[in-house]
DNA sequence: CTGCAGATGCAAGTTTATTTCATGTGCGGC
DNA sequence: GCCGCACATGAAATAAACTTGCATCTGCAG
């Protein structure tokens, strides 16, 4: 975590209220259920977290039409199939991510340090890079453990 | 491209031969659309491009499915909000993305030579890698040469 | 050419996403 | 503090996207 979860709300209120948005019970519910989340959540898992809470589906599609537009989360593809959402920095300290191919999970990459690579990427292209999000393929530590473990017995 | 369009679709015989997969009409055609679109297609959008096939739209997302699973292509966040479908090496050469937060559009990045960085960070979180797919946030050539000269007009 | 497993279309069903509109509420101003 | 208005929300209806079941068709091996 770049900064502390109480910190965060903070964050989030200063955020909204620079774009002329109320901060509402909803809108901080969607960012808790976030920032807990190991992963990121689509709209209709966030609608069974917090279903407690009574929020309505349209008002989850509309919550986060608003957190993606000030920056505050970002889309990324789960399960090859459905659209989930993430916090971005820096309310959430940035990170890669690697889709194994063999259990489907989706894992996070930290340390990484691909800033220059990427700065070097938009150069060659004539582009101003901002942020980079990479998706790796291939075996999470588990499966990669146990692939490994199946072609030492043969 | 990395192989002739024309070579292209015996190399799709090929793959689907080796998963005792059949050549047909319908997969063709998908296949010919994508290799001639410059951006992935999702389904209901490729459900338009082919309606003069006569495509059904639940074949589609079998056939989505077939080559997803045998590699042919891979899934891709278009949009912010929907999956869409894009050729994978050797059926079109492997390029990275730059989504442009000015006009919008998804630029295509070649030259990228990513392979042994995206191997060193698989390897600090034990991971095996196959491929990788990076997504840069910016501005794309032209929206960073009008972006320039505004800064040096004043 | 023939048979059969795999592929397809159609229709129905289910889930996910969007729109509409009346009601409720955050928050700036008094 | 409390008032009021514009923003936010929920409920219901609608539309779009995705699945499933089943009967028919067809690629392709023999």
């Amino acid at each position: 975590m770049s900064v502390l979860n109480s910190d965060a709300e903070a964050l989030l209120r200063e955020r909204l209220q620079t774009h002329e948005l109320r901060v509402t019970p909803n809108r901080l519910a969607v960012f808790r259920a976030l920032l807990q989340s190991a992963r990121p959540l689509s709209v209709p898992e966030l609608a069974t977290h917090l279903s407690d809470d009574g929020l309505s589906v349209p008002t989850l599609y509309r919550i986060m039409e608003v957190f993606s537009a000030i920056g505050v989360t970002h889309p990324v593809l789960v399960d090859h199939q459905s659209v989930g959402y993430e916090l971005r920095e820096p309310f959430r300290s940035h990170h890669d991510h690697l889709v194994c191919s063999a259990c489907g999970r989706v894992v996070d990459l930290y340390n990484c340090d691909l800033t220059e690579a990427m700065a070097q990427l938009g150069r060659d292209n004539q582009c101003r890079v901002n942020f980079h999000q990479v998706e790796l393929h291939g075996l999470c530590a588990d499966c990669a453990a146990v692939k490994g473990a199946e072609v030492a017995r043969g």
